[in-house]
RNA sequence: GCGGCUGUAGUCUAGCGGUUAGGACUGAAGCUUCCCAAGCUUCAAGCCCGGGUUCGAAUCCCGGCAGCCGCACCA
């Protein structure tokens, strides 16, 4: 535990960083806005993670619909949830699914809506397993925004509660942009929706969230990433769910299984890195690995980066091997043909025994039928047919006895140049609030009573504030014109005149700033300002011609040192 | 969703059936050659919403909403 998460929220109120959402009409839970200081950090977050993603490794940015039909979901197995109802226990609290407490006592209670399964409990007088106590009646929980498309009835459709979706959707999209090769990886940046049930802890749970999420498709015997090369040296600590934690290298952590593959191990640690230039505190973060029970049934791995923040370690990252599960569900419920295409070095030969339908003889014999007893004698293994008079053929459930006349075994010779393959995915899944939040928690100091958020450059949402020693004799002229280069320069100034000097030094600290300029009268004389670094209130002369390039490189890290070094 | 606690300016808070609802910080305007929330003057801003009890409610009761803490949930 760091600190006071109210405090924090106080100052994100005060300051602009974040307003709980329609406060005039009282609110609603789970919604938050960002004021404009939040709203430029968030921005700053998400440019960078763009700029390790897309930029840097070259995966492909897409934008998807936040709202999507149905059949995405039941493909994605996120519809389940709404068949699976629940009960409580009056008396010790435990919950139950309620189609399985009435097994036995109706033939398809998975079919009953919540008024039909409660008549049948009580009708049944089905009490708590556990204690014997009364149950409550049956609630639905439904974690995703339903709503409908259309005018009257409209077609059924859904808020995303994640990004993830439109992304294996449009995998073939994304592979043929990408030149046909694997791996092949696209990135989506957007809100994401999910009702949950009591939404508490500020930013930690919403029900409207941004998340940032990349889809890595590999071949599933090639899992690696052409850059793990280059940071398989790197050591991180990671709390494996075997064992105890271990500071290790991302080889020795792949060697040793720890983590699943390279693939895996390289995200991890770009995630890390990320973390890291965020302004996130290394020592108050770890990747956890999924206990067994907690990981997917399908995951062949999922590390979380967790965070130390005022509410205890929270989940900021997921990291998962999904194997093929996502893309083959949405193959299967589409037909839609999503695979890749792996060519052979060369092209095979194959000779395959195969069952040829006789249609001189077929014709005449089963007339209207005959297609179709064709079709399913082709289907047939050339085992079942091997040394035997005739077979039966099912055709529209009626079984047909084909003598041996009607078809052949014959070897067939077919030039094979490559095969299909289902890729698998690699996951990273960031929750842009949780992350933001944990920035701002990290960067919190506070000594007495003073307030510095300790941002860095990289996110900091004002970089500089600029400020006249006294708003007259031509030292406010001089600061707005600094104050115009700087933003010329691309660098969010902020220019202040009022108070004392402390105090608009303070009023930048709070909100994290990371540099101040000050014009005072020896300004007019010399052509200098007073450069002053957020974190040692320590100050440096520099020209006015070189103030963008001194707050660029204070920016950058290394204190005032490389300042002074400018020419 | 259940149970407990809570709700007063932007923030923190005083109030305990009758107050012009008080203060501090912040904010705004101004004075002060002002480099670390200095000082002075002036100003702005509040009882979560809706019912009820009462001659009278920020205060008591009920409902809603919101926040916190536990339980459950977190696909």
């Amino acid at each position: 535990m760091s600190m006071d998460p109210q405090e924090l929220l106080s100052l994100c109120k005060r300051r602009g960083f974040l307003w709980p959402a329609y406060d005039i009409y009282g609110g609603l839970a789970g919604l938050y806005d960002y004021g404009p200081l939040g709203a430029a950090l968030k921005k700053n977050i998400e440019e960078h993670w763009r700029a390790l993603y897309v930029l840097g490794e070259g995966f492909h940015e897409i934008s998807c619909p936040i709202v999507a039909p149905e059949a995405v979901f039941k493909a994605s197995g996120h519809t389940d949830a709404f068949s699976d109802m629940y009960v409580e226990c009056t008396k010790c609290g435990e919950t139950f699914r309620a189609d399985h407490l009435v097994t036995g006592l109706h033939e398809a209670p998975a079919s009953l809506d919540e008024k039909q399964l409660g008549r049948l409990l009580k009708e049944n007088k089905v009490k708590c397993p556990s204690c014997g106590g009364e149950l409550t009646d049956p609630k639905r929980f439904n974690l995703m925004f339903r709503t409908s498309v259309g005018a009257g009835k409209g077609k059924v459709a859904y808020l995303r509660p994640e990004t993830a979706q439109g992304m294996f959707v449009n995998f073939s999209q994304v592979y043929r942009f990408g030149r046909e090769k694997l791996p092949v990886g696209a990135v989506q940046i957007g809100r994401a929706f999910r009702n949950e049930i009591s939404p508490r802890q500020g930013l930690i749970r919403l029900r409207e969230f941004s998340q940032m999420e990349a889809e890595l498709f590999l071949h599933p015997d090639h899992k690696s990433w052409p850059r793990y090369k280059d940071v398989k040296g790197q050591v991180l600590e990671l709390v494996p769910n075997k064992g105890k934690p271990v500071k290790m290298t991302l080889e020795d952590a792949v060697k040793a299984k720890t983590i699943a593959n390279e693939a895996l191990a390289y995200f991890i640690w770009l995630t890390y890195k990320f973390a890291i230039d965020v302004g996130l505190d290394a020592s108050k973060l770890r990747f956890r690995q999924h206990l067994e029970k907690e990981m997917a049934h399908y995951a062949a791995d999922c590390w979380d980066l967790e965070a130390d923040i005022g509410y205890g370690w929270t989940e900021l990252v997921g990291i998962a091997d999904r194997g093929s599960y996502d893309v083959q569900a949405h193959i299967s419920h589409s037909g839609a043909d999503l695979t890749a295409f792996e060519r052979f070095d060369e092209p095979k030969e194959v000779e395959q025994q195969v069952v040829r339908p006789n249609f001189g003889a077929l014709g005449p014999l089963f007339k209207g039928k005959a297609k179709q007893v064709a079709d399913g004698l082709s289907k047939l293994h050339v085992g079942s047919v091997a040394g035997k008079d005739g077979v039966t053929v099912e055709v529209d459930g009626e079984m047909c006895s084909v003598p041996s006349s009607c078809y052949e075994v014959v070897l067939k010779k077919e030039k094979v140049s490559g095969r299909k393959l289902v890729p698998h995915v690699i996951e990273p899944s960031y929750g842009v609030d949780r992350i933001l939040f944990s920035v701002l928690d990290h960067a919190y100091t506070q000594k007495d009573d003073y307030v510095t958020l300790r941002l860095k450059g990289l996110v900091a949402p004002i970089k500089a504030g600029v400020f006249p020693l006294m708003a007259r004799d031509g030292l406010d002229e001089i600061a707005g014109a600094i104050c115009n280069e700087l933003t010329k320069a691309g660098l969010a100034a902020y220019y202040d005149d009022s108070g004392s000097i402390g105090r608009r030094y303070a009023r930048m600290d709070e909100i994290g700033t990371p540099c101040c300029i000050t014009v005072d009268y020896e300004s007019k004389k010399d052509g200098k300002v007073t450069i002053r670094e957020r974190d040692t209130a320590k100050q440096l002369r520099v020209e006015i011609a070189k103030v963008p390039r001194a707050v660029e490189t204070l920016l950058s890290g290394g204190g005032l040192e490389p300042v002074s070094a400018l020419r």
